[in-house]
RNA sequence: GGGCGCGUGGCUCAGCGGUAGAGCAUUCGCUUCACACGCGAGGGGUCGGUGGUUCGAUUCCACCCGCGCCCA
C-alpha cells in the first residue's frame, strides 16, 4: 500500500442515498470504464454481452445475470486487464415490429411505396382488442397500412426510445460497460457483417436456398426455425376413419388431422407388422375425395400408435415430411400461408379422384375455412358418409407451436434460405467440449441439442425489420424469378437493401421487369444476425487490429435459456467463418423463480419495475442479491437479501469511518491480533483470487462478508480501545496501520459486487477510482507483518472464542453491556489469548484475568450501576 | 421416454468422508463513545426414502420418491 494517503474527509453521517447518480456521472466524465484497445492479447479481458431484446421490458432476469458479468468484469480489470465489454441492443426481429404496430396502430404493407411525409398515427387513437394487442400481429381494424421503409423509420425511432431507457437503468445498475462502444443488431455496422459473413457462406456452398417444407407461423406467416419451436400440450381427439379397399373392405387409420385427408399421398404402416403387410403395394381409396393412394412401409410407422397404421399427409408433421422425402411421395398441399385450406379443383391433373364431383362438393365446404373449422365441417362429412369409425377420442398431445405464436405450426413448401448444420454436428460437439462451461454441467445442454438437430438452419424470416438477405434474382423473359443464378452484390457495397438498391448492372427502373431483377423479399432470422455478435462488437470486417486483440472473447455470459439458440448460433458461425471457438468460456446464469418457484413472469417483472428495485434497496443491495446466485442456479427473487445487502453496505460505511476517523498514529504492526487478522486475511485474498478466476463470484462475496462481519464484531472492538491510545502510541499505530490495511483490501474485494458504497468511501481516502485499482494480493497484505503470522493466528481465534463465551455468560445473566468484570477465570483452553490479554480485557470489561482448571468462564461482577430509579424506589442504602 | 439439476432448521441457501452451518424470521437482553439501517445471546434440523461401500456417510455408489428445466 504504497499509494500517498489523500487528507481523510469523512462525512458526519454517511449515507447511500445519492450514489448511483454521484458516481455514474464521475465514471462516465472520468471514461472510468473506458477500453485501452492498444493493449496486448494477453492482457485483454473481452466480453460478448448478448443484447438485450429493447422491445421486451427489462427485468429482475436481467439485472440478476447482467450483474454476475459485471461482477466478472470489475475483478479482471482490477486484476490489470483492459476489459473490452461493450453492451449491444438487439432491436431487430417480431417483438419491435409488434410493439410499433401497437404503439402507432399501423400495418407494414410491402406493397406501398414509401411517403417521405408520413405521420405515424397518434398511439393512443387505438390499435385493436386487446386479445390482438396480446398477440401483436393483428393490430386492428383501424391499423394504418404504410410502406416497409416508413415502418422501419418507426421501428428505428421507437427502438432509440427504449435504447435510452435501457441505458439508463444498466447505469444505475452499475454495469461497468463502456458505452462509446454501443451497437445495435440492426445497425449499418451490424448489417455489414451480416451480410459479409452470409454472402461468404453463400460463395462457399455453406448457406444455400431451398424449396422445401418449412416449418411456418400462419399468424405471423413466417418460416421459423427449429431453435423456436416448443411443444404445447393440446387437446385434440383421435379419428378413426375408414379408408376403402378397391377390392372391398377397409381399413382404418388414426389420426389428430382429419381435415388434412384432401392432402393425403399415402398410408404407411412398419414393414414388420403382420397385420398391414399383406397390404403393402397395394392401394387405397380416401374417403369424401376417393383417391387413390398406395399404402407403404416404413420403420418410422410405430405399430404402438393408434390402429398402427397412418396417413401421409402434405404435410401434418415433420414425420410426414420424412416420409414424402424418403418415399419418394407426391406433393398434395392444402393449407395456404394464412392456414386456411385453399380451393382446389378436382379432377385437374394433380387433384386426382375417382369421384370428382363429390370431391368438389366436400372440398368446397372446407375451402377458405381454418385448419380449426376445417376439421370441425370435416368430421360431419365423415360422420355422414359413414366413414369416420366410432366417436372421436380425446386426448391431450404435444403440439408445436412458434414459441411466439398463438397457433399450431404448419408445414408449408416454401423457398428459404439456409445455413448447413448437420454436416457440422461433429465438430460442434467438439467445440462444445473445448468450451470452458460455469458451471460444468451446462455442456449437455448444448450436446443435447446439438445431437438432437433435424435439418439445416432455416435462416430466411418474412419479415420487415430486419437485416435484409442481399440478394437479387434475374427476372427471365416471362417474368419469373431465376433462383438458381442469385445476384450477389460486392462485399465492398455492404450494407444493402435489394428492396431499394439495384444489383450491379442494372439500372433502379429494371426492378420487377422482365430482364430486369427483384429483390429477396426476406429479413434474416434475428439469430442469423446475433449469432455474429463477437464479429460485430469486435470490429471484424472494419477494424482488424482490434479484431486480432478481441476475439476470440474470453467470456459469453447468458442464461441457460437460450443455449440453444444464441449460445449455439454464434459457437456455429464462429466455426464456419474462423474454425474456432466464439470465445473460450460461457458462464451460465440460471432464472429468478418466484415465490412459486416458478420463473419470474414478464407479468410479475413489471409490477416490480427493477428501477423501482434499484432505488428502493439501493443498486448495491440488488446486486448483493444478484451475486449471491450461484452459477447456473435459479435463484428465488428475494428483497430479504437485498436488505441484507443495503445493510452491508451501510456497514461498510460506518466501519469504514470509524477506522479512518483516528487514523494516526502509523507504525509497525507489532500486536498479535493485529498481525493475526491480517494473516487470514490474506489467505481469504488468496482464495477468493482463486475462486474468482473460476467464475465462483457467489462464494467469493459470501466469504468476504464472513469475515467482515467479524472483522467489525470481533476485531474491531478488540482494539478499539488500544486505537484509542489506551496503551500507548505504538500499539495504537499497530491498530491502526493494520485496520487502514485491512480496509483498503476489503473494499476492493467487494468492489464488485458493491461499486457504488466501495467507490463512496474510497474516494474519502485514496486517491482515483477503486475499480481502476490493482486487485489486492496476498503478498500486499502481509509484507507490513513479514509473511503469515500462524501463532498470531492463533491468539486471534483464541481471543475471538473467549469474548464470545464472555458474552454468552453475560447475556444468560441479562447484564447491561457496560457492566464491569471484576474478575474472570477462564478455562485453560482459553490461555492461547494471552499475549493479546490487554485487547481482551478491554473490549469485555474485565479488570483481572486468571486461568483455572475450569469447565466453563466464571465471571464476577461490579456491583450493577445504579440509576436514578432505582435510588428512588429502594433508597441510598441499597 | 432420454438428459441435466435440485431435495439440509419456518424461509433463502452454503457445506460434501470424521459426532450439523450461515443469513433472514422468531425469542430474550443491551441506547456499549463507527453504526439501533446497530450490538450480544437463545431456541429450532433423525441433512427426501431404502439399500450398499467404509472403522465411520448429510457427504461416495445403486435404486426409489418428489420438484424443476432442457430435449424427444
Amino acid at each position: 500500500m504504497s499509494d500517498v494517503p489523500l487528507p481523510i474527509s469523512l462525512p458526519d453521517k454517511p449515507a447511500l442515498e445519492g450514489l448511483e447518480a454521484k458516481w455514474t456521472a464521475r465514471w462516465e466524465a472520468d471514461a472510468t470504464y473506458g477500453f485501452e484497445r492498444d493493449r496486448s492479447r494477453e492482457r485483454i479481458y473481452s466480453i460478448d454481452t448478448p443484447p438485450p431484446t429493447v422491445s421486451g421490458s427489462l427485468h429482475v432476469g436481467h439485472v440478476f445475470s447482467y450483474t454476475h458479468t459485471d461482477v466478472i468484469a470489475r475483478f479482471q480489470r482490477m486484476r490489470g486487464k483492459a476489459v473490452f465489454y461493450p453492451m449491444g441492443w438487439d432491436d431487430n426481429g417480431l417483438p419491435t415490429e409488434r410493439r410499433v404496430q401497437n404503439y402507432y396502430g399501423v400495418r407494414c404493407d410491402p406493397s406501398l411505396p414509401y411517403d417521405p411525409a408520413f405521420r405515424p398515427p397518434t398511439h393512443s387513437a387505438g390499435s385493436g382488442s386487446p386479445r390482438a394487442q396480446s398477440r401483436g400481429e393483428k393490430p386492428g381494424r383501424h391499423a394504418v397500412a404504410i410502406s416497409r421503409p416508413n415502418f422501419v423509420e418507426l421501428c428505428n425511432r421507437l427502438t432509440v426510445e427504449d435504447e435510452k431507457a435501457f441505458e439508463g437503468l444498466w447505469r444505475h445498475l452499475g454495469l461497468s460497460v463502456d458505452w462509446s462502444m454501443t451497437y445495435a443488431t440492426i445497425d449499418r455496422r451490424a448489417q455489414r457483417v451480416s451480410q459479409a459473413s452470409f454472402l461468404r457462406l453463400v460463395k462457399r456452398g455453406i448457406a444455400y436456398q431451398l424449396e422445401a417444407p418449412t416449418l411456418w407461423d400462419v399468424d405471423f406467416r413466417t418460416a421459423v426455425a427449429q431453435a423456436e419451436l416448443e411443444d404445447r400440450e393440446q387437446p385434440g381427439a383421435y379419428h378413426r376413419i375408414r379408408f376403402a379397399r378397391p377390392a372391398g373392405g377397409s381399413v382404418e387409420i388414426e389420426t389428430t388431422r382429419p381435415e388434412l385427408i384432401p392432402a393425403c399421398v399415402a398410408l404407411v404402416a412398419h414393414p414388420d407388422d403382420e397385420r398391414y403387410r399383406p397390404l403393402f403395394g397395394t392401394e387405397v381409396i380416401t374417403p369424401l375425395f376417393g383417391v387413390p393412394v398406395p399404402v407403404r412401409a416404413h420403420p418410422l410407422a410405430d405399430p404402438e400408435k393408434g390402429s398402427g397404421i397412418a396417413m401421409i399427409c402434405t404435410f401434418g408433421d415433420l414425420t410426414d415430411v420424412t416420409w414424402w422425402r424418403e418415399l419418394a411421395l407426391p406433393v398434395r398441399a392444402v393449407i395456404t400461408p394464412n392456414g386456411s385450406l385453399r380451393p382446389v379443383a378436382w379432377g385437374s391433373a394433380e387433384w386426382d379422384s375417382r369421384d370428382p364431383a363429390r370431391a368438389q362438393g366436400a372440398y368446397d365446404q372446407l375451402t377458405n375455412l381454418s385448419a380449426a373449422k376445417a376439421r370441425t365441417r370435416i368430421v360431419e362429412l365423415l360422420r355422414e358418409s359413414g366413414d369416420l369409425a366410432g366417436e372421436p377420442r380425446p386426448v391431450t398431445h404435444p403440439v408445436k407451436f412458434y414459441e411466439k405464436g398463438d397457433r399450431p405450426l404448419e408445414i408449408i413448401t416454401s423457398r428459404q434460405w439456409f445455413i448447413k448444420t448437420m454436416e457440422f454436428r461433429e465438430t460442434l460437439l467438439a467445440r462444445g467440449r473445448e468450451l470452458r462451461w460455469h458451471p460444468e454441467y451446462m455442456r449437455h445442454r448444448f450436446e443435447n441439442w446439438v445431437n438432437g438437430l433435424a435439418g439445416d438452419w432455416c435462416i430466411s424470416r418474412q419479415r420487415f425489420f430486419g437485416v435484409p438477405f442481399p440478394v437479387w434474382y434475374p427476372v427471365n423473359a416471362d417474368g419469373a424469378l431465376d433462383y438458381a443464378h442469385p445476384l450477389l452484390p460486392d462485399e465492398s457495397r455492404l450494407p444493402i437493401d435489394p428492396s431499394t438498391d439495384a444489383p450491379e448492372g442494372y439500372t433502379a427502373d429494371q426492378r420487377g421487369v422482365p430482364h430486369g431483377f427483384a429483390g429477396d423479399p426476406d429479413v434474416m432470422d434475428t439469430w442469423a444476425t446475433s449469432s455474429v455478435t463477437p464479429q460485430i462488437a469486435g470490429g471484424w470486417l472494419d477494424d482488424p487490429g482490434l479484431f486480432a486483440r478481441v476475439f476470440p472473447m474470453d467470456l459469453r455470459p447468458q442464461a441457460h435459456d437460450i443455449i440453444r439458440t444464441w449460445l449455439f448460433s454464434t459457437v456455429l458461425r464462429a466455426e464456419l467463418e474462423h474454425g474456432s471457438l466464439p470465445w473460450t468460456n460461457a458462464a451460465i446464469s440460471g432464472w429468478v423463480l418466484d415465490p412459486d418457484r416458478k420463473k419470474m413472469s414478464k407479468s410479475k417483472g413489471n409490477v416490480v419495475t427493477p428501477m423501482a428495485l434499484l432505488e428502493e434497496h439501493g443498486s448495491d443491495g440488488v446486486r448483493y442479491w444478484a451475486a449471491s446466485g450461484r452459477p447456473g442456479t435459479d435463484t428465488a427473487f428475494d428483497p430479504g437479501q437485498m436488505k441484507v445487502g443495503r445493510r452491508l453496505a451501510i456497514k461498510i460505511l460506518n466501519a469504514a469511518r470509524f477506522a479512518l476517523m483516528q487514523a494516526e498514529p502509523r507504525g509497525p504492526i507489532v500486536e498479535p491480533l493485529d498481525r493475526g487478522m491480517l494473516t487470514e486475511l490474506a489467505i481469504l485474498v488468496r482464495e477468493s483470487t482463486e475462486q474468482l478466476e473460476a467464475y465462483d463470484y457467489a462464494r467469493v462475496l459470501e466469504r468476504t462478508e464472513a469475515f467482515f462481519w467479524a472483522f467489525c464484531d470481533d476485531y474491531l472492538e478488540l482494539v478499539k480501545s488500544r486505537r484509542y491510545g489506551d496503551f500507548g502510541a505504538a500499539a495504537a499505530a499497530s491498530a491502526n496501520s493494520a485496520m487502514l490495511g485491512a480496509l483498503s483490501a476489503l473494499l476492493r474485494l467487494f468492489a464488485p459486487y458493491l461499486p457504488f458504497v466501495t467507490e463512496e468511501v474510497w474516494s474519502w481516502w485514496r486517491p482515483g477510482s477503486v475499480h481502476r485499482t490493482a486487485w489486492p494480493t496476498p503478498g500486499e497484505v502481509l509484507d507490513p507483518i513479514g509473511g503469515e503470522d500462524e501463532a498470531a493466528l492463533a491468539v486471534r481465534g483464541a481471543a475471538q472464542r473467549a469474548l464470545a463465551d464472555v458474552r454468552r455468560q453475560k447475556s444468560m445473566l441479562k447484564k447491561p453491556a457496560r457492566t464491569a468484570i471484576i474478575e474472570a477465570i477462564l478455562p485453560r483452553a482459553c490461555e492461547g489469548l494471552r499475549p493479546a490479554a490487554r485487547d481482551f480485557q478491554a473490549a469485555a470489561h474485565i479488570r483481572s484475568l486468571t486461568f483455572a482448571d475450569v469447565d466453563e468462564v466464571q465471571l464476577r461482577f461490579e456491583e450493577e450501576p445504579v440509576t436514578d430509579s432505582r435510588l428512588m424506589s429502594h433508597g441510598p442504602a441499597d
